[in-house]
DNA sequence: CGTCGCTAACGTGTTAACAATATGGTCCCT
DNA sequence: AGGGACCATATTGTTAACACGTTAGCGACG
């Protein structure tokens, strides 16, 4: 994406906190000024983690005060946020995170059913030892996880798998675009679940997918995947809430990870 | 709250435009400074033009110039082209207009047969006699405009052409990923396109790919959508060069459209 | 003669002050 | 008592100055 990474860390990020307020910048750690990337990851983290529901106002100082940088810097990490459709940033108005509505939901599902079916295919039908191995061990890995009782990690696992996926298939193009629709849908699936039951990837259908592809059996795969992103779409339902969860400050430095 | 806002829209456009220099401003118009929009379309418009090559440095301060506005503007203009892969921006470097590689053009038109062949798919199924009506003219358009030598008007058409059919798919999602998808596709067959002649979508091609779609042939329009596709692929090479041209100053001046 | 190091100009990245706008409370009028 | 307009505040948007890094030209040295 991006290509935005060394900068100013040493000198010029020391003196970036002292002025941005010792205090806040103090709470999420000593004295180290987040990368845009790392802001971005982590409100990205925050959504996965429903510490961010949609609706939630995301207002520019209030970020830059938790995350101890410049207003700039929230800025252009809202404007990418806003080009993943992750939050909407109304003009004059505080930005939200995003409420995707039934439709946007429902054309977010049919769109990785074609993307991720056309992905399974290139994987099935060019698939090395290698690959078939690495996936076998995400599935494997992801389903410990889930049984230790560890579901954010889990969860986090299960969007790696259909990472790794795209990265087998060998078009960045592609890869990149499922990349966006994977980023999106932990939102929809937290705008729309249909009851308390945290929604996931079920892990069997993962190792269904894997080992038709270890067969080479690109048909079964692609139906394998359908059906597994069918599914997950049906633990949907149509009941539209917004919750307001303020004090970013503390919402982020908590989860020092 | 009705009251205190009838005022602001005039004063700050004028105010900005006097500030910005009225000597550049003066260059590419009266007093209207250009919106963030504007000057996206413009600069997307001129690579399809073939006025801006790849590798073509787009500076901010002379763009800023160029448009009469603020050195802002266009780092946001920038950053949305950059998020559409149309240009590139190195850090502490000038951005430049993107040099697709071999392999992006590659993976750029395997994406578009998956994508465009869902969205031919679905339309074929519903196709609504308007739609299909709608579909025609516009490839009558095209052809007209092709035959009267209009290149640059039909290579627009053509783009809208495909954009039409993404967006009577009635998908959002996948639509706003084609429009991407088609954005990037300018600047990569200007990159490889083997000879100087013009590759531009076939209309014969699209009028096919229409009447498919007239018959309710999902399979046919699919059929005829990849090969499109691919036909336009075939006219590409491997040879990639670039040129510089700068002034944007005057470039963006004289095309007052 | 080629190459390395230095210096000055150029261009991007960052910052803080300023301007404009929405929001929420309060007061007045009906 | 209820509703609407006004004022104060909070928040976003804009602007210009400054700091940093890069690039290119030039001179010295091997």
């Amino acid at each position: 994406m991006s290509v935005r990474k060394s900068k100013a860390n040493g000198a010029a990020g020391s003196a970036r906190v002292s002025r941005a307020s010792g205090a806040a910048a103090a709470r999420h750690g000593p004295a180290n000024a987040p990368s845009e990337d790392e802001i971005f990851a982590r409100i990205y983290e925050a959504v996965l983690d429903h510490r961010l529901q949609p609706g939630t106002k995301l207002k520019e100082v209030a970020l830059a005060d938790a995350f101890g940088v410049n207003r700039a810097v929230v800025r252009k990490v809202l404007a990418r946020l806003s080009y993943n459709r992750l939050v909407a940033l109304r003009p004059n108005r505080a930005a939200v995170v995003a409420s995707p509505t039934i439709d946007e939901s429902r054309d977010l599902f049919a769109a990785r059913r074609v993307v991720e079916a056309a992905i399974v295919e290139c994987v099935a039908r060019a698939a090395s030892r290698e690959g078939v191995k690495a996936l076998r061990a995400h599935a494997r890995q992801e389903q410990d996880a889930y049984a230790r009782g560890e579901t954010r990690r889990g969860l986090k696992l299960s969007l790696a798998f259909h990472r790794e996926l795209a990265r087998l298939a060998g078009n960045g193009v592609l890869a990149e675009f499922l990349d966006q629709l994977i980023a999106r849908t932990p939102l929809v699936v937290l705008a729309h679940k249909s009851t308390s039951g945290d929604s996931a990837c079920s892990d069997d259908e993962h190792a269904g997918i894997v080992e038709a592809i270890a067969r080479g059996d690109a048909h079964a795969a692609m139906t394998a995947m359908t059906a597994h992103l069918t599914s997950l779409e049906g633990q949907l339902d149509l009941t539209g809430k917004t919750r307001a969860a303020p004090d970013l400050a503390a919402m982020f430095a908590v989860s020092e990870v």
